[in-house]
DNA sequence: TTGAAAGCGTTACCAT
DNA sequence: ATGGTAACGCTTTCAA
């Protein structure tokens, strides 16, 4: 590989002034500077970012730590982060946690030994100490790991009271709901808002709440047992579009229209509520839109040209798209 | 960050001695060996990671390409190759092209500045001596780019054909095909395997080929297209997942009952086939096993272990995966 | 068995 | 305006 070293010596100059041309720093006269812009375009010469790393402790690279990539949340919302960083100068490099404690930490290190200038992350383990331990920039996403930090969210008590009420608006009158998994922050939002607004109907009482865990398996046993526990259901709102369509899919094993005799809403707005049939009605979040204010807000943190104020904790709307399953 | 200065300092030996305990190579005293571990463990030194690779000219990762990671087929190809690189002590640098030539070269470019030790590409835009330039280990995925490249793909024109027969078997009489890209390599195998079965039918010609480009709405529209054109289809073979849901959301546009008016069949396997109504029959590919082949089949080839035979050319076998919509 | 020192490709400071 | 050179943190040769 050509070196900073060759191209000096093609255009009779020092490193130091192919140096300055490189990153048009300090005096560079105007015919030296042509001479080794055509040394560097001769040599088809690409600076060595390994070597600058070192130098600048820092690699122009981002780390985003996301659960699972096959969860089809975090495609969309990875694409996002990429093509934002991409613009704006960085790389990406993609780690899966399994929302395991050990793989975080372990890739926490990673990113650190790699000189990543600053991480995006989206975890339910880690905590603030950590992070500030990384003394470096962090933003935290789809998850709020701390008030004080850096966070892309979205209006999840708000997005499950709408999804809920809309259901009343059908005409449902006895409406469960399929929660997510029990110890993340978004899952237990989403099940307050689905509480606070039938929570103080006649018929309500907890049993009215199904466990699942964010994937489709889980939420076809859910929805199984909570119609059987109780038939007269004839609404539910699922904690995401996965379970929304584990939901349709228990329903109709027990013979259950949808949305005739029961309606169903998901959250997330993932590509694939378009595809199913019947099309799932759900609370679309904004998914590209955090992954690009989510890299936008850290790279202005890295950059240090942040707004000082609290710009950088945004919780984002959601919006109902009504489709064919209510 | 504390450096191998500080250990050497720490444990009163030469910053050789720490190298050669970390990287156990040379001779080291027991005694000496054990110090300097109490030492690591102590400052919980971690190497840094950025001046290894300078010095090694490479970085202990590596670069994967993919064109769109929102494409359904590609998250669990990348998750294959992450998990595998880790376990084989890599890292992922994850790179969406959109299938671009120019964002292409340029990840090229980058992942080589970058120093990785190898990439794997799915692509249809490289050819060889594209590759060969960057005289580091290159495995293609999904689609070959030429004979002489390792390589990991699947049986295309087997599957397509598996796929048509079945078709028949199933009773149909009419057979269509939805067509991928028509750049992309395996969607004209799979469509040279669709006609090696019909090809010589007296009812066929090539009117019963529509174009779809791998997408949802794409495939909407040549399904639409392809039903007016030929009423009496009672059976379409689409190229992708993707382009199946298409095709029987556009058949129940039309009025058409899947699976009784018209059975409909997918390629891929991707995790949605299982989340439509009806569940989509497909011919199903082993995207993780080949996510973990090529990954295991790069890594032999960066460490020149390599059995020399042509072992790096693998065409996975396909599986027919019958579901509801046929 | 251990240490000193050169070198990996850059950048930035200090001279000139 | 330009060049020499130390430094970034590590590995590896060479000597001792």
């Amino acid at each position: 590989m050509i070196s900073i070293k060759d191209v000096a010596k093609h255009a009779g100059v020092s490193v130091a002034t192919v140096s300055r041309v490189l990153n048009n720093s300090g005096y560079v006269g105007q015919d030296t500077r042509i001479k080794v812009e055509k040394a560097i375009k001769e040599l088809n010469y690409k600076p060595n970012e390994v070597a600058r790393s070192l130098f600048k402790k820092q690699s122009n690279t981002i780390g985003l730590i996301v659960p699972d990539i096959m969860n089809p949340f975090f495609p969309e919302l990875a694409r996002a982060v990429e093509d934002t960083a991409i613009q704006l100068g960085y790389n990406v490099i993609l780690c899966n946690s399994d929302g395991d404690e050990k793989k975080e930490q372990n890739y926490l290190d990673v990113l650190q030994q790699q000189y990543v200038n600053g991480i995006i992350v989206s975890s339910n383990t880690l905590n603030a100490t950590q992070i500030e331990r990384l003394n470096m920039p962090v933003v935290s996403i789809d998850r709020v790991i701390s008030k004080g930090l850096p966070t892309i969210v979205v209006e999840n008590k708000k997005g499950a009271m709408m999804a809920t009420r809309f259901l009343q608006s059908k005409g449902c009158t006895r409406i469960g709901h399929i929660k997510g998994n029990n110890s993340i922050v978004n899952a237990e939002e989403r099940c307050e808002g689905y509480k606070e607004i039938v929570g103080k109907e006649s018929w309500y009482n907890d049993t009215y709440i199904a466990n699942g865990k964010y994937d489709m398996q889980s939420s076809i046993q859910a929805t199984l047992e909570l119609l059987q526990r109780h038939p007269d259901i004839d609404g539910i709102f699922a904690a995401n579009d996965i379970m929304a369509i584990g939901a349709i899919k228990a329903a109709y094993q027990l013979g259950r229209r949808v949305p005739e005799d029961i309606a169903i809403i998901g959250f997330d707005g993932i590509s694939l509520s378009k595809a199913t049939t019947p099309e799932l009605t759900t609370i679309e979040q904004p998914i590209y839109e955090m992954g690009e204010k989510a890299t936008k807000m850290l790279v202005s943190l890295m950059e240090q040209k942040q707004s000082m104020d609290q710009e950088n904790y945004k919780i984002l709307d959601v919006t109902l798209i009504e489709r064919e399953s209510t």
